[in-house]
RNA sequence: GGGCCUGUAGCUCAGGUGGUUAGAGCGCUACACUGAUAAUGUAGAGGUCCGUGGUUCGAGUCCACGCAGGCCCA
């Protein structure tokens, strides 16, 4: 390799640039190097949220990992030492299913025709299925992480730690059973999962027997307002439910808090008595009809009943109010029978309240835990507490009355039987005789059914294990404030809320394929024991093999798994037999356990934990918020006190182009390799980053990544490709003392400025976890600044003749110099959003130079911000020339005069003197850029200006609200004396309304928007006008650039080098044009590197041209 | 049903603390430029700032209620 020429590219592919350089980093260990280069350094914490490899990769996971993958790739950058383990999420349910799937078996099955064991290790190697591929698109979307020492949550080690985990919370009295209400078949005797209940024919229409009860209002402080109006009729709260046999264990009502309710006095229809009933405004036409009868009138027994309406109020009034039990066969404690708002109120159907059985619905016991009231439960033989429906499907003793009955028809009776009454049908007589039912009739509507059975399914309570995040809710609210979370709203409003109205975390699952609960207990459960390490399970093995429990004790190869642990015995303090618990804990336990089981924390790297604890930064989709985002933060939380994670950033989803869902059934997936191979893995990421905040959602476009490919980075390319053709031609290698500030142009200073500006704010930008900010100003700079208007304007210096060795090469140096730095910055500001061509262009620019010892641009560092070289006033200098130049364009352009023909002069209205001196710093520039021979100032002297004034709403409107129509329109209708009053720092009095205003000039903005006969544009407060008239001299310099123009092409034509020499001959043509050649002969000769122009009587073999009207017979030599 | 996000040009997106001509890129149309050339520039057309109310002298921006889409939870 030519170490002293920059590498030239013909084409760039984006594609092949990222493979090269991923070789390139693979064979020197570069990303090994970020690391090792750091140590010592302060470090920077990173914890990979593990993904699942028994999936493919797909265009998301691109996102996901870029988001990623910036703030490690700056934090290394900006010198820290950026260590990040990869990691595997294992266990769970979707892998389980993927392998029943596969092996066409369902969960009955194993144990039966699949042992667990055999099952188990299925689920181990499904897994891991797409390993291979997974690291390979981790390598190509270039994506930085130690995939050579990942975490894996299914390996003994990790496990041991999360048992670890599992124990403290055990021994701080934070892991608990208790129950939670799932579907249940009394029948089969056995809990159902959501999948099984979702089979067809599952669900099913039947008529049930459905009743609205009356629940008696206590009167008291909270409930008196609903006595107002009659303090001698009794109130009720009426309740819908189409499941009668709950209401023995009802212990709350639910409303909807934005719910309207009414008071309505009427007589119940069956025991003819007067009463009060609340139920939702909405509703009433549904149990109430008009009638004549009043309710002065009313006689017992009539069929018309009358109702009046008393009051109206919202739910938000009933929160609170208490009321009898309606079945009272089990006491209970207060708070119970009160009623609570709840979310899942509607005035669809029923009344708009809802009764409430904490033991047989799951609404119902996630709205009492959440208000601590109690559910209806009694005692069991063994003392412990179970519910008033047994296992059976029959009601407890304590409920006298139906004691035995089963609350649905288990016993295949004969329903057709006239003398069958259904529990439901006795117990809404009951409470029809007791004036507790308002309405009972039959309702159709569809219910779930076992599918193996056929009968109907209960919800019903069955044991599980919590955690009790519930003690701790205060503390991870305040922990939570810590946290920077980007979006902002994802942190106060989506998981701030969550935590606001947490309930314990259910931790059990009945599945195989998990990290077991290590908790073990006797037979009678009046002794349990959790075991927090391997080797503590190891020891109480030992002691069980001495009772005899046990055969062996356990090998070292142990595997926690089960069916492995299952057949563990232990022996209890009284010598008893001890059996583990059979449920599998949540998966999302595993992944929240990572920052301490990734190092097998306490058992090794006690500190290395301790420094990479808690985690500087993580993101993950914001799908993650009540998954991995709460498991960390609870952990972190209960057991360290700590947040785990100080910065988060919650992405959101990667859609399809027309913003659908992608999904490999629907086909709109797209292909994350395609896409890398095709336009590079750099203006993937750059696009997904520069298209919009990751928070949002990303409407996936290949178009878009095509215009980023195109745009920004073939941009950034041509300029390379620019500095590369001119610096080997002149031999730049950077080796010369660095220009002087004064050898340097204006335009020098301006890129520079610009430059340190751009690095300060991009620096800024990654700092605050903005990195669409930071991309869309890299992008600017690169387009507008360095190409389109530095490269552009500073063409000609670079292939200015001059050697590089001669004393007039110092202005080429220092634009060498210049563009070489803007480079070189760019490729590492740009470096960890596009790490492959950043890399290829920071070591195309440094190999030659030699100015940095680093061996690739990840390994460099970040660049430092030069304050003093930040010139505000020279960027507002060359904004005002670029707006000039942009209106002298669009003034040619009106008059179609094209750049090509020289006019003599603008004339821009001067207001200040400092605006005329900025512009007069960028003359030069603006006359190259335009093709103008002059700037003529004109101020008020030359009495040609016309000024306007304009109102300054900001200031004014503060001051003279509403004035300011009126105001305004006086401000603009001034005249010129009334203006110079103002220039000349005096007050002008104006009478508005009837009031005096007293402007200053402060109070106005002072512009010219015309200057009467020229051709005027304006933009701001900047107004151009332009001189259009064409002289004979003009309009032959216009011609001698057109010839100059067209021998460029021909020479490009003939294939001829920059540096060739040629000799021109024209055909003489009209005077216009001989006069044009002739006194412009030098002007040509020098542009087209002839040595000689000459122009001939007649010339039979010349090419002929065509510029405008004019044609011409050219002739090169060479 | 609840929480959160989004809604600005045909498309993708910018538009601190309210301030009077609402911007950029792409696309489209036209023109120009052409030792960066499979590049580039300029101009033009294109807007009910999702809707309705409100606050205000003034609302894309603030408030309320809706509508549509998305995510999570029920």
């Amino acid at each position: 390799m030519d170490k002293t020429r920059y590498k030239e590219y013909k084409s760039i592919d984006l594609g092949q640039v990222g493979e090269e350089v991923l070789a390139f980093w693979l064979k020197n260990r570069i990303f090994e190097r970020s690391v090792e280069e750091r140590e010592g350094a302060e470090t920077f914490t990173f914890y990979e949220g593990p993904p699942s490899a028994n999936g493919t990769p797909g265009i998301h996971h691109v996102m996901a990992r870029t988001v990623k993958d910036i703030f490690c790739r700056y934090k290394t950058m900006k010198g820290y030492q950026v260590k990040r383990k990869g990691g595997w999420d294992t266990h769970g349910l979707p892998v389980e299913l993927q392998v029943e799937k596969e092996l066409g078996i369902t969960k009955d099955d194993i144990g039966t025709k699949i042992s667990v064991a055999d099952y188990n290790e299925k689920c181990r190697n499904a897994v891991m299925k797409y390993k291979d591929d997974w690291d390979r698109f981790t390598q190509e979307m270039g994506y930085w992480v130690d995939l050579d020492n990942p975490y894996i949550t299914f390996e003994r080690s990790y496990m041991e730690s999360v048992w670890y985990l599992l124990k403290s919370f055990y021994q701080k009295g934070l892991l608990y059973k208790g129950y939670t209400i799932q579907p249940y078949s009394p029948a089969a005797g056995t809990g159902l999962s959501s999948h099984e209940l979702n089979q067809p024919g599952c669900y099913r229409m039947v008529k049930d027997t459905s009743i609205v009860a009356q629940f008696q209002v206590e009167r008291n402080e909270r409930s008196e307002f609903l006595y107002k109006f009659d303090d001698q009729v009794p109130v009720y709260i009426l309740a819908w439910t189409t499941t009668p046999w709950t209401l023995p264990a009802n212990s709350a009502l639910a409303v909807g808090s934005k719910i309207q309710y009414v008071l309505v006095r009427t007589f119940n229809q069956y025991t003819h008595e007067p009463v009060q009933l609340v139920l939702a405004k909405d509703l009433v036409s549904r149990y109430f009809t008009a009638t004549e009868n009043t309710i002065e009138d009313y006689q017992p027994g009539d069929k018309d009943i009358p109702y009046s309406l008393i009051q109206e109020f919202s739910g938000k009034d009933l929160i609170g109010i208490d009321y009898q039990q309606l079945m009272p066969y089990v006491p209970l404690d207060k708070p119970a029978f009160t009623v609570v708002p709840g979310d899942f109120v509607t005035t669809e159907e029923g009344t708009g309240i809802v009764h409430l059985s904490k033991t047989f619905g799951a609404d119902d016991y996630r709205t009492c835990e959440q208000y601590g009231i109690p559910g209806v439960l009694v005692k069991d033989s063994e003392g412990k507490e179970v519910p008033i429906v047994d296992k059976k499907g029959r009601f407890v003793d304590e409920i006298t009355d139906f004691a035995g009955m089963y609350v649905k028809n288990y016993q295949d009776e004969d329903e057709s039987d006239p003398n069958y009454r259904s529990t439901d049908v006795l117990i809404s007589i009951k409470l029809k005789e007791e004036n507790k039912a308002f309405k009972v009739e039959k309702y159709e509507h569809s219910y779930p059914h076992c599918w193996r059975t056929d009968k109907p399914v209960l919800y019903y309570p069955l044991d599980s294990w919590f955690i009790k995040t519930t003690a701790f809710k205060d503390r991870l609210v305040e922990l939570n404030q810590k946290i920077n979370w980007k979006p902002a709203s994802t942190g106060t409003g989506r998981f701030g809320n969550w935590l606001e109205n947490l309930v314990d975390w259910n931790l059990s699952r009945s599945r195989f394929w998990g990290t077991p609960l290590p908790i073990w207990k006797t037979e009678d459960s009046k002794e349990e024991r959790c075991i927090g390490s391997f080797q503590e399970l190891k020891e109480a093995v030992e002691v069980s093999v001495a009772k005899g429990f046990m055969d062996n004790p356990l090998p070292e190869d142990f595997d926690l798994h089960r069916p492995y642990v299952d057949e563990v015995v232990l022996v209890s303090t009284n010598g008893e037999r001890m059996f583990r618990e059979p449920d599998l804990i949540d998966v999302w336990f595993d992944s929240g356990a990572m920052p301490y089981a990734q190092w097998h924390y306490p058992f090794q790297n006690e500190g290395t934990f301790e420094t990479a604890f808690p985690a500087d930064y993580i993101a993950e989709g914001v799908d993650q918020t009540r998954g991995w985002f709460f498991t960390l933060h609870a952990i972190a939380g209960m057991l360290f006190d700590s947040v785990a994670f100080k910065n988060v950033i919650a992405h959101g989803l990667v859609l399809d182009k027309n913003g659908n869902k992608m999904s490999k059934r629907l086909g709109n997936a797209v292909d994350p390799f395609d896409t890398m191979n095709s336009l590079g893995a750099d203006a993937t990421r750059w696009y997904m980053i520069g298209n919009a905040n990751p928070w949002d959602n990303l409407k996936f476009d290949i178009a878009g990544v095509e215009e980023v490919k195109r745009r920004f980075f073939g941009t950034l390319q041509n300029t390379y490709a620019f500095f590369a053709l001119y610096a080997n031609i002149d031999g730049f290698q950077y080796q010369e003392d660095e220009a002087a500030p004064e050898h340097l142009k204006e335009s020098d200073h301006w890129i520079i400025s610009r430059l340190n500006s751009l690095i300060k704010d991009v620096d800024a930008s990654f700092e605050e976890y903005e990195p669409t900010r930071a991309v869309r100003a890299i992008q600017d700079f690169v387009i507008d600044d360095l190409s389109n208007w530095y490269v552009r304007l500073n063409r000609k210096r670079f292939w200015d003749p001059a050697s590089l060795e001669t004393k007039a090469s110092l202005d080429k140096v220092a634009a060498y110099q210049t563009l070489y730095k803007c480079l070189k910055v760019v490729a590492k500001l740009s470096a960890s959003v596009a790490p492959f061509y950043a890399d290829l262009l920071y070591r195309d620019l440094n190999t030659v130079s030699g100015r940095e010892s680093h061996d690739s641009v990840h390994l460099s560092l970040f660049p430092e911000v030069e304050e003093s070289n930040i010139n505000l006033d020279l960027e507002a200098k060359m904004r005002l020339a670029q707006q000039i130049s942009s209106l002298v364009h669009s003034l040619r352009k009106k008059h179609r005069i094209k750049v090509r023909q020289p006019l003599t002069k603008i004339l821009i209205p001067i207001l200040r003197e400092s605006t005329k001196h900025q512009i007069q710093a960028v003359e030069e520039l603006i006359k190259w850029e335009v093709n103008v021979k002059e700037i003529e100032y004109v101020d008020d002297t030359s009495g040609i200006l016309v000024k306007k004034a304009k109102p300054n709403f900001r200031k004014l409107g503060q001051l003279y609200g509403p004035l300011m129509k009126e105001l305004g329109q006086k401000i603009r209708n001034f005249h010129h004396d009334e203006i110079q009053v103002l220039e000349q720092g005096s007050q002008l009095e104006v009478h508005v309304g009837d009031q005096t205003v007293y402007l200053t000039e402060e109070d106005v903005e002072i512009v010219s928007e015309d200057i009467p006969g020229w051709s005027v544009a304006n933009e701001g407060a900047i107004t151009v006008a332009l001189d259009i008239t064409i002289t004979e001299d003009l309009k032959q310099e216009g011609i001698a650039r057109d010839v100059v123009n067209r021998v460029q092409n021909l020479r490009k034509e003939m294939g001829l080098n920059v540096q060739d020499k040629i000799n021109i001959v024209i055909e003489k043509n009209n005077n216009l044009v001989n006069r044009a050649l002739e006194s412009n002969q030098e002007y040509i000769c020098k542009e087209t590197q002839a040595l000689s122009l000459e122009i001939a009587e007649e010339l039979t073999d010349g090419k002929l041209l065509e510029m405008d009207d004019i044609k011409l017979k050219v002739k090169i030599g060479v």
